[in-house]
RNA sequence: CGGGGCAUGGCUCAGCCUGGUAGAGCACCGUCAUGGGGUGGCGGGGGUCGAAGGUUCAAAUCCUUCUGUCCCGACCA
């Protein structure tokens, strides 16, 4: 390889190496990558949300990142480095200076001139293309940073998984227009892809919320892995995959039952929630419905109700959508339940009420139902719509539930956990606009620039494969982002010689082919040894012992095999070798 | 920002209630034994008990304030 950002890392013996491993684990450590990365001695904490990338730590960081500049490289994107330290001249040119709250860190410098700690890097980059690229015929452009970012997190948590200070591989593109951006964008999507792949990773890309940065297209990369802060709902018959906040859910199919009940009034007293209700009238949770009182959003409806099926949980973001509701989705207070339904929050219903009803499309489905009777203690059965109550208006405002139909109508939805380790937008002109990033288009007229941007959170990456990647014993790093390739156990080599020998020769053999290897050669007994590399997740183990020296063979096992195997002496070098593809 | 917990050697923690000589395990150093799964013995080094103030003859221990840190909530790549 003669690309010269290409990352080689050296093989090791262990007493040149700071092992720093540890049995116990500090209290504060409470997802299992964090207290492997503490216990195999990757990292250690400094302060809160700030971490010390240790030499074993750091070979891996330098293995995602390697993979990120080549496939980065390979798609057309240019390297370049930005400073962390921005003028605030800037963020107020973009409006994000107001915007950011405090998890924007501001400094002072000597001469009281304000800066922030960069978050991320949209005005700097928009401001060298802005100077730098004048005519169409410089675009579309693509330029990426592996750099350090600051985010003052309210409450950093799980290592580096959410720390203040981390490592962000971000790329901005430059277009004339739409279609170009979509052409890069789709570029990039196909390129995290292959990084991800290629690091061994269980992922999937998801429809996004395009959030407070603003936008269209957007889709995050999800590491899946049970300890995920995101809930994603997928189709089990097609490539389906959106945020569970944002999947659709569908409108029930056929046509509601037809009325088969009295609506009845009957007493529930001290039933406050649905499950209460639905113990005391012997009935399922899904023949019952909810009512949700939320702040409106103009002032002649001060409160609206939202209606659920009883065993479906309200999206506030399909909700704040609605034009009827203030946003942020606020609860309407006691008062104004009391004022709105005259009863408490335990029994409000649909029936009767004079303020708008929004219902859900599952809770308009439902015939013979109950709900609340807006008097304290009551509850309706046997309630219809349009004979006892009109719907109102129908609008999807619940989120998504295992086996609900898939919204692309393939398929049902299935729930699992992901980290977010990836996300791609299409930003359009938002920061070019705000900073007047234009160039000269064929007709010789300024045109505004749109703007694609690109993050992969490396550091959080290295976690994220460890939450998917381990055992009991330790971290099982994918091969293409393990510290080193092959780790070679030596027994009882500080007593015998052929040992010694035979364990530096195949040492020195494998160094020289340029594989990786972690030469344990501390006077240790063989069970620290066996734990210590396990811990650490080195994929392939070699085991060389006066026992396999006499039989002429060599043991080998894989991190994830359960028995090791002996293989012949003679032409082990190139059994490795195929091993390590 | 609201609620709660914690702060004692590098790590995990006991001691605090009921004030009176700072402890254990792990880690570290030396040494002997052991040598295919965190081995055992012996001997060591290391802590102004988060900080400041107060009560007391005497404070790790009681009181006050501050700081740090963790958890829950709200918020967020």
């Amino acid at each position: 390889m003669n690309n010269p950002y290409e990352y080689k890392a050296n093989s090791m013996k262990t007493s040149q190496l700071l092992l720093a491993t540890t049995r116990e684990t500090p209290a504060e450590a409470e997802i299992i990558s964090h207290q492997l990365m503490i216990r195999a001695g990757m990292i250690r904490r400094l302060a809160g949300g700030l971490y010390t990338w240790l030499p074993l730590g750091l070979r891996v960081l330098r293995k995602v990142e390697n993979i990120i500049r080549q496939e980065m490289d390979n798609a057309g994107a240019q390297e370049v480095l930005m400073p962390v330290v921005q003028p605030a001249e800037l963020w107020e040119e973009s409006g994000r200076w107001q915007q950011y709250g405090a998890e924007l860190l501001r400094i002072e410098d000597r001469h009281q001139r304000a800066f922030c700690l960069g978050p991320t890097h949209e005005e700097v980059i928009t401001d060298l293309i802005r100077k730098e690229i004048r005519s169409y015929k410089q675009l579309p452009a693509n330029f990426y940073q592996v750099q350090t970012k600051f985010r003052d997190e309210i409450r950093p948590r799980f290592g580096v998984m959410r720390s203040r200070e981390f490592i962000m591989k971000d790329a901005y593109s430059f277009h004339l227009d739409r279609a170009s951006l979509e052409a890069t964008y789709q570029v990039m999507y196909d390129t995290y892809h292959r990084i991800f792949e290629r690091m061994g990773l269980n992922f999937r890309a998801v429809q996004a919320d395009t959030g407070s940065i603003g936008g269209d297209g957007s889709h995050e990369f999800h590491v899946l892995a049970d300890s995920g802060e995101d809930a994603i709902a997928f189709s089990t018959g097609s490539e389906f995959a959106a945020n569970v906040e944002l999947a659709e859910a569908l409108a029930p199919s056929g046509t509601r039952p037809a009325p088969g009940l009295v609506m009845t009034e009957v007493a529930t007293p001290k039933t406050h929630t649905i499950e209460e209700v639905c113990a005391l009238l012997k009935i399922d949770a899904k023949q019952t419905v909810k009512t949700l009182l939320v702040q409106g959003a103009d002032e002649a409806h001060p409160v609206v109700a939202l209606v659920l099926r009883g065993d479906h949980e309200v999206n506030d973001i399909k909700v704040e959508k609605l034009p009827q509701i203030a946003s942020p989705m606020t609860f309407a207070s006691a008062e104004q339940i009391q004022q709105a339904a005259g009863c408490d929050a335990g029994s409000i219903g649909p029936v009767g009420l004079t303020i708008p009803l929004i219902v859900d499309r599952a809770a308009a489905h439902l015939a013979d139902f109950v709900c609340g009777a807006n008097k304290t203690g009551y509850h309706l059965t046997g309630v219809n719509w349009e004979r006892d109550v009109a719907p109102g208006l129908v609008a999807d405002i619940r989120n998504v539930v295992e086996g609900d139909p898939s919204p692309d109508g393939k398929g049902t939805i299935q729930i699992r956990r992901g980290i977010e380790v990836g996300h791609i937008f299409q930003l359009g002109d938002k920061y070019s606009k705000a900073l007047n990033a234009n160039v000269l288009n064929e007709n010789s007229r300024a045109q505004i620039l749109e703007m694609g941007c690109y993050g992969i959170g490396v550091t959080r990456v290295v976690a994220a494969a460890i939450e998917q990647n381990h055992d009991d014993t330790g971290i099982m790093w994918p091969d293409a982002i393990a510290p080193f390739q092959v780790c070679i156990v030596p027994m009882q080599m500080h007593k015998s010689p052929r040992v010694k020998q035979a364990a530096e020769q195949l040492y020195t053999e494998l160094k020289a082919k340029g594989i990786e290897v972690l030469f344990d050669d501390r006077n240790e007994r063989p069970g620290v040894m066996f734990n210590d590399m396990e811990l650490i997740g080195i994929p392939h183990r070699i085991v060389i012992g006066e026992r396999g020296l006499d039989e002429g063979t060599i043991e080998y096992k894989h991190r994830r095999d359960s028995e090791s195997q002996n293989w012949a002496a003679e032409g082990f070098i190139e059994a490795l070798m195929a091993k390590l593809v």
